[in-house]
DNA sequence: AATAGCCTACCTAGTAGTAGGTACGCAATC
DNA sequence: GATTGCGTACCTACTACTAGGTAGGCTATT
């Protein structure tokens, strides 16, 4: 099998398993079951648990720009382009996982400083892009909110990430579609 | 040492380390280092480790249940109580962790039933405390919020949890005093 | 004398990671 | 066009260590 192959096998396999079970919860050994190697072969491919751990964000973080990229190429409205961002995490939901990052996250005190730092970036982008969109809503007239869109970025990003977690621990149930109208119900207030 | 304080001093120990690391992320060795006893030792006050994860759980109901009551007693008007249960989180942040429950609720795949089922109580309690507070709020016309107040229930307990973690994952701030306002703008939003 | 609380000494299973080797493909050289 | 040399992608077998957990003994209190 070639190089990237496998090694993009080895990172669908670790990000699958920690939004499941978070990073602390799964070896070498499980990931050698689901693509079919020997866990010894791995590390030639990522020679460290956490060098996989940063390969992963590194993607997660390119995947994250590419999506943000997209919505604002194919939808015109700051409100259906904060509604599809949204949806990235209605669909994490649907799957009863979590979201990469936010899974690093709760174990961030656990991890080398690289991914730590990859952790902060991939955060601080979806904050800032929310923000974004806010303060264009508000200047188009198309939100009525008055306070700082940062903040509300901040919340509904907070929102959505803790979301996720509440919504698995609930047992299903779509619990973003709450979080979503309240966020709308907030910026809409005028 | 009598039985109940080396206990207590376990649950103590392991709270601070699972809000800090995660459950997966502590081990019976840890815990016995800071308490100064062996580790086989702790199988005497706790025989298993979702025994004390789900005495852990039990614990933290409880307080929890004695701060909800001890706010409804003291405080007097339904905006001042929420924003004495968004305290208990502030607190939390300050100290640079994350809830217990918001920690295993993450962890909650690699949990024995029982522990999931004592998280998923805690969100429970906490969320209707909170729905009941905003809607007796409503109904003084303290409150200008017209959506549902299990909603904005829900919707506040995903941003304070998600919140402590991203908190952290900034390295430190008060992010919680950003949800905070952001979430009485939306209830006072008449 | 019984018991509570902790100990030493051990177990099995699993962890990340290493050492050394094999099979194979792809060039450049003879 | 066969040979040499090197890189890739994987293997088996192992190391050193940690995990949670158990058996049985010692000691101080009751």
């Amino acid at each position: 099998m070639k190089t990237n192959e496998t090694a993009t096998q080895l990172l669908d396999a670790a990000q699958s398993l920690i939004q499941e079970r978070g990073y602390n919860a799964f070896s070498y050994k499980d990931l050698a079951a689901t693509v079919g190697i020997r866990t010894a072969s791995i590390h030639y491919h990522f020679p460290s648990k956490s060098d996989l751990g940063v390969a992963l964000m590194e993607r997660y973080v390119q995947d994250l720009t590419g999506a943000l990229a997209a919505i604002d190429q194919k939808t015109r409205s700051s409100k259906s382009k904060l509604k599809s961002f949204i949806k990235l995490y209605t669909e994490t939901e649907r799957r009863g996982a979590i979201c990469l990052c936010g899974s690093l996250a709760s174990d961030r005190e656990t991890l080398p400083p690289s991914l730590q730092k990859a952790i902060a970036q991939y955060l601080q982008q979806s904050e800032r892009w929310i923000a974004e969109k806010i303060q264009e809503g508000v200047k188009h007239g198309e939100l009525g909110f008055r306070g700082k869109p940062a903040d509300a970025a901040a919340t509904l990003l907070s929102s959505l990430q803790g979301g996720l977690i509440l919504s698995r621990a609930r047992g299903g149930g779509s619990l973003l579609t709450t979080v979503q109208r309240v966020f709308f119900e907030t910026l809409e207030a005028a």
